[in-house]
DNA sequence: GACATCACG
DNA sequence: GACGTACGTGATGTCC
């Protein structure tokens, strides 16, 4: 094999090796392997690390060398200097020390250059390395955030922190230090390091030493001239301690003379052996990794053993107890700080946030509860006011023995905000939007929510009780008692602290408990990818566009309110003049009274409760005989949109923003859809025009506009792959209006002979499809004949035979398997599939529908998921998602930008992981108002 | 709190 | 052969 020379373009990669260990086994739970119950935690987030590492290596910037340089041993050349070197360097866990030859089986198997070095840190092969590829004119990138490798940057050679997506050059090193890369060794000869125990000048930290080394030049003159210091300890202590100096400087000088057995020319960049790679990460059964890349290499996945070891399934039960009165409540900094310890200790911890109410954007923070490990948690009271006093201003009064709140929340801000600290939230986006009202990000995260979701959609609602019931085995306190409820209800803040504790300690611990539960199995149930790209990423990004609000204009809302007030009037005298009596025109129940018994009209019951049905469809029917129905169908129409939009919105007019911020419930629906709530964002009328007028209320700020984006047909578009129409994708392709399609191929009527009412029923067949048909839903959609809307179903299908196989298909696999599955891998279980009677129908047209209809939610989340990053460089917001629509402000002067950028994200989204036969075509409009946007 | 009704995709 | 149905949501008002 030829290599090519090292030299003049090339570009080394030199990944710390120990560093992605450690940062891997602290990142994951203790996952083991299913078959023996072999530890396999950090080899799994290694061989991730590597992947994605593998993965963002093309472009210009590519390396044409790479390697992992790892630690061998843990006696150097530094010990034998100073034998307390690395002395108070914990011992390696249990559990990680099996792992550390996989890790270098793992590397072998990417087929990256691997090396180690008997006596010697990872560190000085690294340094070693870096200065032969600067000598040798090429570039080198150390893939670290190690402070120690610091030293080496500038003349071609850089960092990167790969965790941070951050690169460090000369002025980054300045950053840290206060000195440039070739003083740093000096810096931290006099600051020394506890971590390494290196004893450095006792007194003299960072800031102090380049403070001394930037005055005196370099260390050599600044001990040589040590008597000329001003401040008599410090110079004490530098004339004192100058050997101990010295030796801290040999101490953390990096050994560029590393002798080596290999080249540079060694370590050229190679493809990995597709069999190699995939036999090792199938030896360690990482199921989806092992997917993944061999759909990446276009190599067939090996099969992974499902056989499990019994002793090592019987070690995962948890047995600690759940006792309430083992939680800690926090009163002052000191307590604090040493839970702050333990969560650096654990790398994670469980985190829940106790307010005054629901609505994040008004609550105050009450309190913050932890936990980093089952049956160890905290509760931090905070603002609890006291209700016990006598006075009678007692109440506003905070309660004693509680740590000031700024005061918490500084210790707890680096640790929150710590990317190398992972924080677990049942329902993150709660707890994320309260911090960031109080300055706080909250990142990175882990919601237990959101892993439920993506594996048991269908089966059961992901809120922490029934969770805790169902996989803890244990009914969490309820809040009931201790807020009351109706009239007599108190605020979190009124409830006393001890009994706070023990409510608000116990999320926490439960919340880490259902992780603990949790996090192994979302590899086993295949559903990490859909966690980690479809869910969990949506956090933030919810999270903003809440926080962001869309402004709504409180006067047009009003106004509108009054003219419905009025019209609502007069057709209510109408109502009661045709009837001839007053009654409640919005009782159902007197309604029907008055229509069929009175009035006698035909109509029969209905409903479960005996009482006659007057639904709309009813009424309209009813409507071409008599004006009655006529006028309660008008009145219903306006009482609807008075009282659930003009008046009700008016009420979630934030006071502080003037906006109106929905909150979305990411696992609200079983599809993937999000759904939204208070106030409901995704219903606002637009069908008929009075309706439509309610979007008038919805503005940009002066000087911008609202912009609209929709999918066109996305679902039949969805359809037409997943069942593999041909016909309908060619339709797509040749952009033809595709109800006119539908109507001409099944009504044989050409194209320009085509009538709205044919494309309108062929239109209803479209939807009827998606919904997993029915004759009698078809005939009822349609106010036609059972026989008739059969007769259509059946010319359907004969003129599209995919669709029947689909719907088989789909049925079979449900009944088979239990669930259905969208394009991108989201699970929706179908628990109804094996029951009998109606709930049978129902179940299996919910099992034809959630793949197309799921399929389309994870298109726009995706879509959602890349947009901030997308439109960073513009000064738009992302502000509403109504499931095939994400609505935009933006200044007048940026729209054109906007379109084209968001455009493309949304048309793009389903890209790289899925290829769609059928391109996704997207609309703009804009306006002043969203009613002209749409 | 169940139910009916109706707003959206 | 009868059953009793379009899929997915949330908010409101009535009535018990």
């Amino acid at each position: 094999m030829s290599k090519t020379e090292f030299g003049k373009g090339c570009h080394l990669h030199l990944i710390d090796g120990s560093a992605f260990i450690f940062r891997a086994y602290h990142a994951l739970p203790p996952l083991t392997r299913k078959s023996d119950g072999l530890p396999i935690g950090a080899v799994s987030g290694f061989c991730n690390m590597l992947q994605r590492y593998v993965e963002g290596n093309h472009g210009p910037d590519a390396p044409t060398h790479v390697a992992v340089i790892f630690d061998k041993g843990s006696h150097t050349f530094r010990n034998d200097m100073y034998d307390l070197y690395k002395a108070n360097r914990e011992a390696m866990p249990e559990d990680l020390r099996p792992q550390m030859p996989l890790t270098r089986e793992a590397t072998h198997a990417f087929n990256i250059a691997c090396e180690e070095k008997e006596g010697y840190e990872a560190d000085d092969i690294i340094a070693t390395l870096a200065v032969q590829a600067r000598a040798a004119g090429g570039r080198c990138t150390i893939i670290s955030s190690d402070k120690d490798l610091m030293q080496l940057v500038g003349d071609g050679v850089e960092m990167y922190d790969a965790m941070k997506n951050k690169r460090i050059d000369r002025d980054g090193v300045f950053e840290k230090f206060g000195v440039f890369p070739e003083r740093v060794v000096d810096v931290q000869a006099l600051a020394g390091d506890s971590v390494d125990n290196v004893p450095g000048a006792p007194g003299i930290g960072i800031k102090t030493a380049a403070l001394l080394i930037n005055e005196y030049g370099d260390l050599e003159s600044l001990l040589d001239r040590a008597e000329e210091i001003k401040q008599p300890k410090r110079r004490q202590t530098l004339v004192d301690k100058r050997d101990q100096i010295e030796l801290s400087k040999r101490l953390v000088q990096l050994d560029e003379k590393t002798p080596l057995d290999f080249t540079l020319e060694d370590l050229e960049v190679r493809d990995p052996d597709p069999d190699k790679l995939l036999a090792f990460l199938a030896e360690m059964e990482f199921r989806t990794l092992t997917k993944r890349i061999a759909d990446q290499l276009g190599a067939e996945a090996p099969t992974i053993t499902d056989k499990v070891a019994p002793e090592a399934e019987a070690v995962t039960v948890e047995d600690i107890p759940f006792d309430a009165t083992k939680y800690e409540c926090v009163r002052d900094a000191v307590a604090l700080l040493k839970w702050v310890d333990q969560i650096r200790e654990h790398g994670w911890v469980a985190v829940d946030t106790e307010t005054t109410g629901l609505n994040e954007m008004i609550v105050d923070l009450v309190g913050i509860s932890l936990c980093v490990r089952a049956g160890t948690a905290c509760y931090i009271p905070l603002t609890h006011r006291d209700g016990s006093a006598d006075d009678l201003f007692g109440s506003d009064e905070l309660a004693e023995g509680q740590m000031p709140l700024n005061e918490a929340l500084d210790i707890l801000k680096p640790v929150l905000e710590d990317p190398a600290i992972l924080k677990i939230g049942q329902n993150m986006k709660y707890d994320s939007k309260i911090f960031k009202r109080y300055g706080v990000s909250v990142a990175p995260i882990d919601d237990t929510m959101l892993m439920s979701s993506a594996m048991h959609a269908g089966e059961h609602g992901h809120g922490m009780d029934t969770l805790s019931d169902r996989y803890l085995n244990h009914t969490p306190i309820p809040i009931k008692p201790l807020l009351g409820s109706g009239k007599s209800a108190i605020t979190f803040d009124k409830v006393p602290i001890d009994e706070a504790t023990a409510y608000a300690a116990e999320d926490a611990d439960i919340t880490l408990r259902l992780w603990q539960h949790f996090k192994p199995q979302l590899h086993r149930a295949q559903v990490t990818t859909v966690y980690e790209t479809l869910e969990r990423p949506l956090v933030p990004v919810l999270a903003e566009m809440e926080m962001h609000g869309i402004k709504v204009d409180r006067e047009v809302l009003s106004r509108m309110s009054n003219a419905f007030a009025q019209k609502m009037a007069g057709l209510e005298a109408e109502i009661h003049e045709l009837s001839g009596e007053t009654f409640n025109v919005g009782s159902p129940a007197q309604l029907g009274e008055i229509l069929f018994e009175k009035m006698g009209l035909e109509g029969g019951k209905k409903g479960k409760t005996g009482k006659y049905s007057t639904g709309a469809d009813i009424l309209e029917d009813l409507a071409t005989e008599h004006e009655l129905p006529r006028r309660v169908l008008d009145w219903r129409q306006l009482s609807k949109l008075k009282s659930t939009y003009t008046d009700a919105l008016q009420t979630h007019i934030n006071p502080d923003t003037g906006r109106v911020h929905t909150s979305y419930s990411i696992t609200g629906a079983t599809t993937g859809r999000l759904a939204s709530t208070d106030p409901n964002l995704q219903n606002i009328p637009v069908r008929t025009e009075e309706g439509r007028r309610i979007r008038e209320a919805f503005i940009p700020e002066p000087g911008n506009v609202l912009l609209s984006l929709d999918y066109s047909q996305i679902e039949l578009r969805i359809l037409a792959h997943i069942a593999g129409i041909d016909a309908l994708k060619q339709a797509f392709a040749d952009g033809l209006d595709i109800h006119a399609m539908t109507a001409s191929e099944m009504f044989d009527v050409p194209l320009d002979e085509m009538t709205s009412d044919i494309r309108r029923q062929a239109k209803a067949i479209n939807f009827g499809v998606i919904y997993g048909i029915s004759g009698f839903g078809l005939a009822r959609n349609l106010r036609i004949p059972r026989s008739e809307a059969q007769g259509f179903i059946d010319r359907y299908f004969e003129r599209f035979p995919g669709i029947r196989t689909y719907m088989d298909d789909t049925v079979a696999f449900a009944k088979e398997h239990g669930y259905v599955q969208t394009l991108f891998g989201r699970k929706i279980h179908t628990p109804e599939m094996s029951s009998k009677g109606p709930r049978a129908g129902f179940a299996k047209r919910a099992a034809i529908n959630a793949p197309i209809q799921g399929t389309a939610a994870d298109v726009i989340r995706r879509a959602m998921i890349q947009m901030p990053a997308a439109i960073a460089h513009l000064p738009a917001r992302m502000l509403l998602q109504v499931h095939d629509e994400l609505l935009f402000e933006v200044p007048a002067d940026h729209v054109d930008e906007t379109i084209d950028v968001a455009r493309c994200v949304m048309e793009g989204a389903s890209d790289p992981a899925v290829k769609l036969d059928v391109k996704l075509t997207v609309d703009a409009g804009q306006g002043a108002n969203w009613a002209e946007a749409h």
